[in-house]
DNA sequence: TGACTGTTCTATTTGTAATATAACAGTTGT
DNA sequence: ACAACTGTTATATTACAAATAGAACAGTCA
């Protein structure tokens, strides 16, 4: 899987390897039980720092997306995430809050915006990647 | 109109500010020409830094949701913001982009998605707050 | 044995967030 | 004229996160 980081964004490295990740699985690119690169490989292959990548690898495990064995690597979570939860879409909601505010100060209108996100949805889950 | 700030949350105080700023004036609860407390009145309110208030007031007048008077103090922009463009769009696209995979690994159906979509677009535009 | 795995430790550099204090320059109201 | 207010600017400090660096540990595996 291919994996592009922004070194002039103002997301921190861990936090764009973090999403690209979440994001590749979502899409079916990254597929459930594939290995991940090591730490070492991924940071050589990104040329960034080894204990970067292990903070984005600490956080996806903490999440549950991944399963990290101690000598053996990290791994994509073999078996399907826990469905969201009431926990999960608050958060969830508390994170689009924002963004969908700046839609509507930009007069996006509703079907406007509602189609905005079924494309992105559909990008993730159509014809899986 | 109340703002709230959350000290234990990760997220940047003057961020915080911003968006509860923009979520204001997306719900119409805060109006267009509607004069802002002043950066020190607001600080004090808070029980914040005069300068947190300011780097959030910079941030909205570079984006164009507020206009600031060097000496008359700051307002929210009279007019209508200009229509989502492209770049907009584009940076829309981004910010949810990992957002929305988060939600496909959890396994939200598209049609669950999208009514929590719906229901936090019509939290601002529904019966103007 | 040797090459690999994630993990842990100490350390440094850099940048941002938030605070504090002070001053400036231009209204505005009395 | 005066005082009170406005955003702005400057300097400084504290605290913390991001990213890097180098080294070591403990277990796996061919």
């Amino acid at each position: 899987m291919l994996i592009q980081i922004d070194y002039q964004s103002d997301v921190p490295i861990y936090v764009q390897l973090t999403n690209q990740i979440i994001e590749g699985m979502a899409s079916g690119e990254l597929k459930p039980g594939e290995p991940l690169p090591s730490v070492r490989a991924l940071a050589a292959d990104l040329g960034i720092n080894l204990h970067t990548v292990n903070k984005a690898y600490t956080h996806l495990k903490q999440e549950g997306f991944i399963q990290v064995h101690r000598q053996r690597g990290a791994l994509v979570r073999p078996d399907p995430m826990p469905p969201a939860d009431e926990a999960f879409r608050s958060r969830l909601e508390s994170q689009m809050r924002p963004i969908v505010a700046e839609a509507v100060c930009r007069r996006m209108d509703e079907a406007d915006f509602l189609d905005m996100c079924r494309r992105i949805y559909r990008h993730f889950t159509k014809e899986e990647s």
